[in-house]
DNA sequence: CGGATTTGGAGACATGGCGTCAAATTCCGG
DNA sequence: CCGGAATTTGACGCCATGTCTCCAAATCCG
């Protein structure tokens, strides 16, 4: 690693990756253009494309890096799990806990005019769902969990994550325990067992 | 509307939404250029923008006619209601029959190769969504759902409703109702009342 | 240490999409 | 049938894109 010729390779993607977080960040995906990354840096537009093929490559880049970070760490809290409970409410949990602290990367998201939820398909994110799915089959077979799909059970998990997720982030203030407990109370006891706001749901019709 | 100039423009704008369908499930939307689109039409490219300011715009238009399509249907669904069960299983039946139904419209977002689940601002989708909130506050009112958060139960159905309509339609065949039946499950009774998939689950760990 | 070889950055360039605008055409009312 | 308004046309200037060649610097080797 001590080579000129490999420091400079990791300074400039290092640089490159940085600019586009900035840019992305100020001016949104959409509205980015390679040039403006480019222009963020202070490489040749050639240059650019010995790392990346687009801009699309770069975001992607970005994203994987984020699941580098928040993968290990939901591994880590379902393999710690020794019941149902523990499984779903330490994943929410972790989640929330992970997108409220990085917001600045969930704003790069949530900031894009052009797509809402951007591609999922990078290789760290699909082995966090691959890895995720491993874990509801092999809870399933341990008896830990019912013998539910467990496609749709790690669709619906997926689903209320993001979405409760976002709306979790637009609160004042980002009560990340509150949004886990009702992610985890819908799993664990459905509807009728979600928090009551003001008294106990004495009445389920 | 029996003018000449009203009966162009109106033909006019028809044309452009239905090259732009086809060209969208060809090339996916984000390789398609505003180019591509006014080719598939016999129109000029200044005329393209007498009708529409951007891709964007048009994608948007047709997203709006679709939420056009679904929207009174589930609302009427929701209407019809007569208790929490009929509200939520009626809500994921209708929505996962229609876009097993229009999968050609689907398709287009699908096989979008840059984002995953695009743009949800349009007037009739944002009307949708509010909708249903307000239907969901009404329902609590009425004491009809118990008093939980409102945006999160809302948040909760549509990242299930999106995630599990998803892998719903990457099935086959696709048993729209084995995917309500479940999604309902979830919100009825929670985790452990999801139907099993080969005895009935004797053990609740 | 010095010449040969490889690596990779620089930036000009051809291509093609973008949105505009003046001119041409079409429609409508008188 | 004519005048004016509305609408379409398509060429144009601008800019981003991705490639390609050239060259300097780094690495290798005798």
């Amino acid at each position: 690693m001590t080579g000129k010729r490999e420091r400079t390779k990791t300074a400039n993607r290092e640089a490159i990756l940085a600019a586009a977080r900035e840019v992305f960040t100020k001016l949104g995906y959409g509205a980015t253009t390679v040039r403006d990354i480019i222009r963020a840096t202070d490489l040749a537009s050639g240059t650019f494309y010995n790392y990346f093929k687009s801009k699309e490559e770069v975001f992607q880049a970005i994203q994987d890096e984020n699941a580098l970070r928040v993968r290990p760490r939901l591994r880590a809290e379902r393999i710690r799990a020794r019941s149902v409970e523990e499984f779903i409410s330490g994943s929410f949990r972790t989640f929330f806990d992970y997108i409220a602290t990085d917001r600045q990367t969930f704003a790069v998201i949530r900031r894009n005019a052009d797509t809402m939820r951007v591609r999922m398909d990078t290789p760290e994110i699909i082995a966090g769902f691959d890895e995720l799915r491993a874990d509801i089959v092999k809870a399933i077979a341990e008896g830990i969990f019912p013998l539910v799909d467990a496609d749709y059970l790690m669709a619906a998990l997926v689903g209320v994550a993001f979405e409760v997720g976002e709306h979790m982030l637009s609160r004042d203030p980002v009560d990340t325990a509150a949004a886990a407990n009702f992610a985890t109370a819908l799993f664990m006891g459905g509807f009728r067992a979600l928090p009551t706001l003001a008294r106990p749901a004495a009445s389920a019709a």
